[in-house]
DNA sequence: TTACCTGCAAACAGTTTGCAGGCCG
DNA sequence: CGGCCTGCAAACTGTTTGCAGGTAA
């Protein structure tokens, strides 16, 4: 079965661009990473294995991950640009806690399916489309556990 | 019954805060609006009719107005916060077309029906969900028209 | 009179970019 | 070797904040 990294590689290489270590790591950390990612967080583990990288680096490096379709920059609303996987990973939602932040991937096949009816009712033909939900989640409602809102 | 303005006067007495000039111009021309303006764009309004106006006074009485309950700010995923109006308006998704930018406001019951049950499996309570579609709407369908993909 | 407000400009955070040197192919 | 890459720092964008003077109540 194909790798993820041999996308990257595919990519680069039809793009005429280069595998350096710099990138070669920077993928490395986001793949066997998981979660969702913030460049801030991607930075400092990158930094931990090799400290000469640069922010810099990160951001284009995500950039070109983002167009080779290996990662999906996500935005929870906060601001901060956050990269979760894409290649081989199926379409989903987002059900976030609002007090300890878990973020749990979701998906409900009657959901999409209503999306697609009711844009069709408008006259469009669907695309995409981005699902947030937010609450708080078992282990903080019985902690009583809080935490500033989001801006909304 | 009780119009927009009231709530927004209410909400400055009960803070100890003031009307200004500045802030009334403000709140006229975003309830006037209608659509899901930026703060540049407010900003541009406003300083039609009044150049005076700072962009600051834009920003901190937009937020005032988020706080009072007539605002709500939305992101669309550009990086930029938008504003639409929250007062007597029930709450709603968006529905938006990539290669004009039209941004209907839609709701599905059924939907939201289902996304409380979804959370409700993961032992999940909801505070609130943000759900965009993206598309491209019948028009621009047939005229053919494109637009650089937004980021997401 | 006394907070609260305002415009201005400086400060900020996240992200992008220009540049001089470095390295992949 | 030529062109892509890199780290650094400066530039940028959207937003926030400190300050001195102004004003609603």
């Amino acid at each position: 079965m194909k790798q993820a990294i041999d996308v990257f590689h595919e990519y680069i290489a039809r793009n005429g661009l280069k595998v350096t270590p710099q990138r070669m790591l920077i993928v490395e950390v986001f793949m066997s990473a998981g979660g969702h990612l913030t460049t801030e967080e991607l930075y400092e583990r990158v930094k931990a294995t090799d400290p000469s990288v640069g922010q810099a680096t990160v951001y284009r490096t995500m950039k070109l991950l983002c167009d080779s379709g290996l990662a999906k920059e996500v935005h929870f609303g906060d601001g901060v640009a956050r990269y979760e996987q894409k290649y081989g990973s199926k379409h989903h939602d987002h059900l976030i806690c609002e007090a300890c932040g878990e973020n749990i991937e979701v998906l409900d096949d009657e959901i999409e399916r209503l999306q697609e009816d009711l844009a069709r009712r408008h006259g469009y033909v669907l695309t995409s489309h981005r699902m947030y939900l937010f609450g708080v989640c078992g282990k903080c409602r019985s902690d009583g556990k809080r935490r500033p809102p989001r801006e909304d």
